[in-house]
DNA sequence: CTAATATGATACATGAGTGTCTCATATTTT
DNA sequence: AAAATATGAGACACTCATGTATCATATTAG
């Protein structure tokens, strides 16, 4: 990996970081930010920018494989097939929501790469099947759709980061009221 | 109202129509559609589309407006300040669901426009104050923050819209599941 | 039916974002 | 310190969305 389209350049850490962290601010307030916003946000110069991505799509499919693998990992570590569903629903909030905004950009960005896509595919699966032992363990209702849950799974963790960002609730406070929301409603 | 960029021509109800509507479709899947997107998708010539618009931004304001004017309308036809906030609430989702779209459009778009903007803080105003009358009829707990409710309010709405449009759920399974979400969670 | 006019198609000008290249400079490596 | 090399800045060409103007055609109004 780390491939840059001029192969007699290779990128600095520093720099490759700079741009990741940029680009990734940016596209989750407005998709359709510029190369140039970007380089400047990152404080880099814009051609650096072409040297090292072909194109803006090329920088995203980067992006979002390195929030693939961030979320992939974050969870995974926590998890424990053993254990009860809501105890692994709970760590797994616990892990997402601060990677929120990570989780949100591979939910907007539609990604052309084949490989990505079954890439986050299988992360939706793995929620899925999360769901459904929830349901055997009679935590949630088996009358909820779980595609219906998957998708509040989905936009809880992004509350929960939006509202941690706004410093409205701590990251355990918003970790705990997206578990209850989930579970309980408002009530 | 409808005055277009060149005072020399009328548009036409149909011509409106069928633009308002493809855009809106096309803003909601991508907020980068271009002018020619959807004047194809609309069946009408580019010109026409700059003929009544003086540019994006004013289409997108044209519609904002629309959408506001349709969600408050069909809002406010239902709701009755007297009955209970469970009440209202259902009978709110009732109305704005089928409306997913309109609402969708309001929350993703950023508006520029200081009334559109002001009209729409009212609308999230709204929808705190029937938060405030849940929390005091003990239908939600009070630890609850107002931000919260209102934030996922709108989420589910858009979740069940969805899933209508997606024939998953019927109309009516949508609304019940929404309630059912907010006020119970998933269990 | 006839006049008025909104629309479609086309051509054209403009501006913005993109991608490439070069060279001086800063940084890293040895 | 010296060599190697990644970066920044600027110039350039290219593409594409935008916006305007014109004219023939279709639609509507009288």
């Amino acid at each position: 990996m780390e491939v840059s389209r001029d192969s007699r350049y290779t990128i600095r850490p520093r720099t490759l970081e700079a741009i990741l962290e940029a680009a990734l601010r940016l596209f989750n307030s407005d998709s359709g930010v510029t190369m140039s916003e970007i380089a400047k946000a990152a404080g880099v110069g814009r051609a650096t920018l072409h040297r090292h991505f072909q194109n803006k799509d090329d920088l995203i499919q980067t992006l979002s494989a390195r929030c693939m693998e961030e979320m992939n990992a974050a969870v995974l570590a926590t998890d424990s097939t053993d254990k009860p569903a809501v105890v692994r629903l709970h760590s797994m909030l616990k892990s997402a929501i601060p990677l929120g905004d990570r989780y949100a950009f591979l939910s907007f960005e539609r990604m052309e790469d084949e490989h990505l896509q079954s890439a986050y595919q299988e992360q939706l699966n793995w929620t899925s099947t999360l769901i459904e032992q929830l349901k055997i363990e009679q935590a949630i209702a088996k009358e909820v759709p779980t595609s219906w849950a998957v998708a509040l799974v989905d936009q809880v963790i992004w509350n929960a980061w939006i509202a941690v960002w706004n410093s409205e609730l701590t990251r355990d406070e918003a970790v705990d009221l997206a578990l209850r929301t989930l579970l309980k409603g408002l009530s």
